[in-house]
RNA sequence: GCACCCGUAGCUCAGCAGGACAGAGCAACGGUUUCCUAAACCGCAGGUCGCAGGUUCGAAUCCUGCCGGGUGCACCA
């Protein structure tokens, strides 16, 4: 248990002897208090409003209940001071061992300082990138790539199990175009020269396809009827995209554990049907036209419809389009089905913006289908803009020359991708702009924590070279400033679990970026003063003492680094 | 028309499932380098938290309405 977990007992223990001694009244709820770090440091190292959460319920004023409290934690040998502050809340001071015993701690698990105990019994789902195999990995999609992929891990990392997951849509009508792309790239690999109709695929990513197939088949499958090679093709075609999209995700470091088929749904899809059926929850209807929409091409059709207006959505959604074919939608509350089939305790699920329309219908979906028991909790990410020197970096998938996942990727690499894509909410809109993105300044990030981490190495080597001899280091020679230091770094497990519990990695890029600084600065007050330096020759034992403090935060540096999958450098050139 | 997201310092954004005087970076201004990597640091300045109500001991945070910006809206995937 982490230290403002332990004193969140400590204080819960409390209020339930005050309770138990008559000194407030029996059966408080105090779920409501919390502890922790003050906003502002010289209020102490640690806040409870226990107070003021109880105040009503007890009939007290708040002051008074603090009053009580403070007395009671004040006589413990972890608390330097306790004192009752504005309207009642309860400031505590710990004494310094509680920190120098936590630099230990950090120092002794490594990477694995912040990690989570194993939650028995939860096994989170979480589904992400489900990019169609029509093509690459668009640029677009690299934010819910890389919010999905750290989330999984942070979800992980804070004591779950975790199935990361990718849905591929292979059954539409897309990946018969798709399948027709190939076929005229095929026919281009035999010499036709070839124009690429409006509506078909025209990247030249299927070029090599057609070649394959072309030095494969020879020309058995140009004159011949579709229904001879387009099942076939369908399958080549995707499979290939898969490879791609698998090779364009291993470079941003993502690897998904399963990929899903929407082919290999089968019955699960009827079966879906037939559950909502038996709940009463489909009905054959007639949606109305969209207001606002233009409506020319629409026309009143009978279709099968889920009640998803049961459960909040703005109108019913199709499982069949009127000539009695499945929608898109039907194969997505049968994968969903399937999901909870497999037991996950919870689904998370990564949309673009550009999906957040379904948000309200799957959710409705899987509260159906598992009668609320399963949580599908949809995480919408905002688009990127993508830009270059300030200037709106224009791409058109029409004219087949659409920005990659790859292309960016290989442009300023995948730690500055990952970290940037988590340098905002996901609610908000993102501007990534390559200019930036590679520069090497205070404004870049990713090289801001990296070069406190090289910082922080350099310190090992140094020390080695200056052939200091460490003593056992003596952490009560550590200043106060550094101290300071140690807080923060000890706060590195309860973010952990916050961030986890409100599934909102970005925050690990904040706090990366608030340690690097502190660590900055304890460095910089050595450029003014000799004596502040971590490194002293012929002081090994604040050496060895301020070695330890950066051993330390180098060590939750590179432990929230691995959660977001970015690399910790221990040089930067 | 409806739904979702956003509106915090000149700019870009944080603000931890309501808490103590609202924070950081950039830009601006003033400093720090014979010194462990100045790719850094320190200081100064800058805000009616879009507007109006409401809930609360307490609201940037929750609720309602409005204003402004973005995205999406049967039968595609």
């Amino acid at each position: 248990m982490h230290l403002h977990a332990r004193f969140l007992d400590i204080i819960q223990a409390e209020l339930a002897a005050m309770q138990a001694s008559g000194d407030l009244p029996q059966g408080l709820d105090t779920r409501g208090v919390t502890v922790e770090p003050p906003r502002d440091a010289s209020h102490g190292d640690l806040a409870t409003n226990a107070a003021m959460v109880l105040t009503k319920q007890a009939k007290r004023p708040p002051r008074e209940i603090a009053v009580a409290l403070a007395q009671r934690l004040s006589r413990r040998a972890d608390v330097a001071t306790a004192e009752v502050a504005g309207p009642g809340f309860l400031n505590l001071t710990l004494r310094r061992a509680e920190w120098e015993a936590e630099l230990q701690a950090i120092l002794a698990a490594g990477v694995d300082y912040g990690r989570g105990a194993a939650k028995p019994g939860s096994r989170i789902n979480i589904e992400y990138v489900s990019t169609n195999p029509t093509g690459p990995v668009h640029v677009g999609h690299c934010r819910g790539a890389v919010v999905g992929d750290a989330l999984a891990s942070l979800l992980a990392f804070a004591g779950n199990e975790v199935t990361r997951e990718y849905y591929i849509n292979d059954a539409g009508g897309q990946v018969d175009v798709l399948a027709r792309s190939v076929h005229l790239r095929y026919r281009e690999a035999l010499g036709e020269a070839v124009t690429i109709p409006e509506g078909f695929y025209p990247g030249d990513y299927l070029v090599p396809i057609g070649e394959a197939l072309a030095a494969e088949h020879g020309d058995r499958f140009v004159g011949a009827p579709e229904s001879e090679w387009l099942k076939d093709f369908r399958g080549i075609a995707v499979a290939a995209m898969m490879d791609r999209i698998r090779e364009d995700l291993a470079a941003l470091a993502i690897r998904q554990d399963v990929y899903f088929s929407e082919n290999s749904l089968g019955p699960r899809v009827q079966e879906a049907l037939e559950v909502l059926d038996a709940r009463g929850l489909i009905h054959q209807g007639v949606l109305e036209r969209p207001k606002g929409t233009s409506g020319e091409d629409w026309e009143p059709r009978p279709q099968t419809l889920f009640c998803s207006t049961e459960f909040g959505d703005d109108s019913d959604r199709a499982m069949k389009k009127s000539d009695g074919s499945w929608t898109y939608f039907a194969g997505d509350v049968a994968y969903h089905y399937d999901k909870l089939q497999r037991g996950y305790t919870a689904l998370v699920n990564v949309f673009g913006a550009d999906h957040a329309g379904y948000v309200k219908r799957m959710t409705a979906a899987v509260a159906a289908l598992s009668e609320g028991r399963v949580p599908l909790d949809i995480k919408v990410v905002q688009l990127v803009k993508l830009m270059k020197n300030g200037e709106p970096f224009k791409m058109s998938k029409r004219a087949g020359n659409f920005v990659t996942l790859r292309d960016v990727v290989d442009e300023v690499g995948k730690d500055v991708v990952r970290f940037i894509m988590l340098t905002k909410r996901p609610e908000s809109p993102l501007e990534f702009d390559f200019a930036k993105a590679v520069e090497q300044t205070r404004e870049n990030p990713v090289f801001y924590v990296q070069y406190a981490h090289a910082r922080i190495a350099s310190l090992g080597r140094k020390a080695v070279e200056a052939g200091i001899d460490l003593p056992e280091p003596d952490l009560s020679l550590l200043l106060p400033e550094e101290l300071a230091a140690v807080k923060l770094a000890a706060s590195w497990p309860r973010l952990v679990e916050q961030a986890a519990e409100a599934r909102e990695p970005h925050r690990i890029a904040f706090y990366l970026a608030d340690l690097a600084a502190a660590f900055h600065a304890l460095w910089n007050m050595g450029n003014d003063d000799p004596a502040r330096r971590f490194v002293i020759a012929d002081d090994p034992a604040t050496t060895a003492a301020r070695l330890a403090l950066a051993r330390g935060l180098g060590n939750v540096i590179r432990s929230a680094l691995g959660v977001i999958g970015v690399e910790a450098a221990s040089e930067l050139h």
